[in-house]
DNA sequence: ACTGGTGTACTATACTTATAGTACAATGTT
DNA sequence: AACATTGTACTATAAGTATAGTACACCAGT
């Protein structure tokens, strides 16, 4: 099950963290073809976003194949394999890191110490 | 000097990615205090945005005391300070990781890959 | 057949973002 | 004093994003 988190500080419009999001899911394998997703009202109520944010997300993601829906069920993973370039990850790593050292600097914390702080989450690499 | 560059597919507002650029550049010491940022309109032209949207930056980054602008000569980094005592820091610090390590986890990033990248950035920061 | 849950389709509204264009104000140099 | 360069302040337009609300269509149970 996909544990979706949203940040509305980041700028990126929510229907698109949502895309992201399960995208990334189904390329490191944490989601698997057939799986059932959340309904649109489940995720709209769980990550407290407008039905139709959620609906958009889904949508645009079944277009591209990538998910499966059927009216009056619900939506499920597509077979399609989705390959989430090296390029992508690269940037997304990138990104997270700069706002994340971002978030720091206002409080005066170098990368250094947070490398120390992280070296204490190490072992749930998983 | 700052290098700047805009993904127009990150979903990331234009003036809040010159924002981050200015600000990671200010953490990771690739800028200092004084220093001179590119006028507004050399940046619009540069970034090929309007010049209202790089304005729209520097002034965000001038209200948070980030940056010093002098009209008719040019827009500075500024000398902002933070105060934080020691405790409230470490609980921060703590915090921020926290967050942080959860945000990544969504994107299938473990803390190990976060700490490789943030490498790229211990040099400079003070 | 009915009911409840599912996805879908619309309208309408508000806010954000980005652009274009124009004009003005402050500074430093000549 | 004149000029070029800087930041600033508007108006107007267009597109994208998110919300609220309503209604409908499909499917699986009972």
């Amino acid at each position: 099950m996909l544990d979706f988190q949203l940040d509305p500080r980041s700028g990126v419009p929510f229907y698109r963290q949502i895309i992201d999001q399960i995208r990334f899911g189904m390329a490191t394998g944490r989601v698997k073809v057939g799986d059932q997703l959340p309904t649109v009202r489940a995720l709209a109520v769980q990550l407290k976003v407008n039905l139709n944010t959620v609906t958009k997300a889904y949508k645009e993601l079944e277009i591209q194949k990538i998910l499966e829906t059927q009216q009056g069920t619900g939506t499920f993973i597509g077979s399609i394999k989705v390959n989430v370039s090296t390029k992508e990850k690269q940037a997304k790593l990138k990104s997270i890191c700069e706002d994340y050292v971002n978030a720091a600097a206002v409080y005066g914390i170098t990368p250094k110490q947070l490398i120390e702080e992280l070296k204490k989450h190490e072992g749930n690499s998983k």
